[in-house]
RNA sequence: AGCGGGGUGGGGCAGUCUGGAGUGCCCGGAGGGCCCAUAACCCUCAGGUCAGAGGUUCAAAUCCUCUCCCCGCUACCA
């Protein structure tokens, strides 16, 4: 049987539409998937969106929508994102599913029934405009720093998860565990916030209804985090196997929760902790943070009209260093496109079945040249960025191949051989058994850039994949898996050469 | 303020943890090659006191100290 692989992203908010950076980490976790499935492993791989909570009863009411239908339209947009960008996602959970409710209500009683949640009395600085509370240290002037009003001093009922109980265990569980945050920095940010002391957790709500009731007092629901966080059991009912995550991939504003409540729940419900959390950046547009009031936003589905979503996807991956802040821009996304997509791999491939075509009417058959293929042996070093998550780096290295066979296509020049072989008018005079060994030689030249090209699609397809179905269908290259590699394939058949990827202008 | 990230040829980034010739990637500039191909492909060259200062070392972009400049985060809204 072979290895389990869970992947998640975190579930979106459903208080607005999709953006750039819901599609970055969509893509992000569907590359490490596919990659895992290409390794042969059992991945289940799961995105959903988080429901609840009273921004999106807010939301709701501005639109002068249900809240429930509300959520639905929204939930259709990121599925809708899922399904235009290729997002291999095996489920899609969502909060307001019964099944997930039911599973917070029983997490949350077991918990509860430990001793590990007490009734208690939230109070604080509370600002009617922000509708948030704020810290004594944040107010300004005693005053809130975004209305600049005056806050008023609330209290208000609600259930407590001890986690404060679990500072050592979670401090301890961080410093053993040196791989458990991706990239290595945040890790020591959460330590060092950490040892600073773990507060009891508020996970209840009494001043709006948009959540799950508590199973033992119905005047409260859930707080948003305990019942968010939970979707990624919840999300395993029937294949409980799974557990624990390997992967959850987030964004860095979202890694404390990740990190140090969503441990401490798992420990008071005596569940394991997920192997690994995949922390990604934002992406900036221009220098700028994406931000709808300053009008910087970047609709994903207004990007695909534009552009291949193949070139959307390796931009994405290969521009904006694994963990760290990127930089979005169309110029830079064209400039991808035409140079590295268009030019590199497509005029590769467009290149070597016109040859095939030309000189073997697409049938062809040879010896491989092993010049190029020890070339292709790159394998451990994509995949140990792979496993490591540098995604960026894992291209960066798979295109110096792709790189390779043109360099390879133009030192062995096969269109002068061709010549040679009477499609010019040049060479006319050569004797039968040379013009035999010059097709011979083209033969294995052309064979030995086709096979590359199989390696190339094997690679490629975790971040490219309905690309490399284009260029597997030219060749008649099957789906294939990174056990396929070291076959080596010494005759093949093309169909008309066609553009892999048009030119943006 | 505390914590963190960054300052590398014209632009954008790797490289720094585990010192070893300024090495690498993408774009841009100059020249050449090729003509199979999406005016695509290949080669060569120009261009950097690796933010600044001091220190450790046979050797520092890399380690240590200080300074300057950008940018984040500081938890119960999500």
């Amino acid at each position: 049987m072979s290895k389990k692989f869970y992947i998640t992203t975190a579930i979106d908010y459903t208080n607005s539409s999709p953006h750039l950076g819901h599609l970055y980490e969509k893509i992000c976790a569907d590359c490490i998937a596919r990659w895992h499935r290409l390794l042969g492993e059992d991945v289940f791989f799961l995105t959903g969106t988080d429901e609840h909570g009273q921004k999106v009863e807010n939301a709701a009411l501005k639109l002068g929508k249900k809240t429930k239908q509300f959520v639905d339209s929204i939930v259709e947009e990121f599925k809708k994102l899922c399904k235009v960008y290729n997002i291999s996602n095996d489920y899609f959970i969502r909060t307001t599913d019964p099944q997930h409710e039911e599973f917070c209500k029983e997490i949350f009683k077991k918990v509860y029934d430990k001793g590990e949640i007490y009734k208690g009395e939230y109070s604080g600085y509370y600002c009617t405009g922000c509708e948030r509370f704020y810290t004594d240290k944040e107010l300004i002037n005693g005053e809130c720093p975004v209305h600049k009003r005056k806050v008023e001093w609330v209290n208000e009922e609600s259930y407590f998860f001890k986690m404060s109980k679990y500072q050592d265990r979670i401090l301890k569980f961080l410093e053993e565990n040196k791989d458990f945050i991706i990239p290595e920095f945040r890790r020591k940010e959460i330590i060092n916030r950490v040892k600073q002391g773990l507060k009891d957790l508020s996970i209840s709500r009494t001043s709006f209804k948009w959540g799950i009731p508590l199973p033992i007092d119905d005047k409260h629901v859930i707080y948003v985090w305990f019942d968010a966080l939970l979707n990624y059991l919840s999300a395993l009912k029937g294949r409980e196997k799974n557990w624990p995550a390997d992967i959850h991939v987030i964004g860095k504003d979202i890694l404390w929760f990740h990190a140090v409540i969503w441990p401490s729940i798992l420990m008071a419900a005596g569940y394991e902790l997920p192997k690994k959390i995949f922390v990604h950046g934002f992406i900036n547009v221009k220098g700028e943070k994406l931000s709808k009031t300053a009008g910087i936003i970047v609709d994903p589905f207004i990007l695909a009209e534009k552009y291949p979503v193949d070139a959307i996807r390796y931009f994405l991956l290969r521009e904006i260093p694994s963990g760290e802040d990127g930089n979005f821009s169309e110029d830079d996304l064209k400039s991808r496109l035409n140079n590295e997509l268009a030019n590199d791999l497509g005029n590769l491939v467009r290149r070597i079945v016109a040859m095939i075509n030309k000189y073997f009417d697409g049938v062809v058959e040879g010896e491989i040249d092993e010049d190029l293929i020890k070339k292709s042996d790159i394998f451990d070093k994509v995949n140990k960025e792979m496993l490591n998550l540098h995604l960026n780096k894992a291209l960066e290295i798979i295109w110096g191949f792709v790189k390779e066979c043109n360099v390879y296509i133009n030192d062995k020049a096969p269109w002068k051989i061709g010549k040679s072989l009477g499609f010019s008018k040049f060479n006319e005079k050569r004797s039968f058994s040379s013009k035999e060994k010059d097709k011979e030689k083209l033969a294995s030249i052309l064979v030995t850039a086709a096979e590359a090209l199989r390696r190339i699609c094997i690679y490629l397809e975790p971040f490219i994949p309905s690309s490399v179905e284009k260029i597997r269908k030219q060749f008649g290259f099957k789906k294939e898996m990174f056990a396929d590699l070291d076959k080596v394939v010494k005759s093949v058949k093309v169909g008309k050469a066609e553009i892999l990827f048009k030119k943006a202008e």
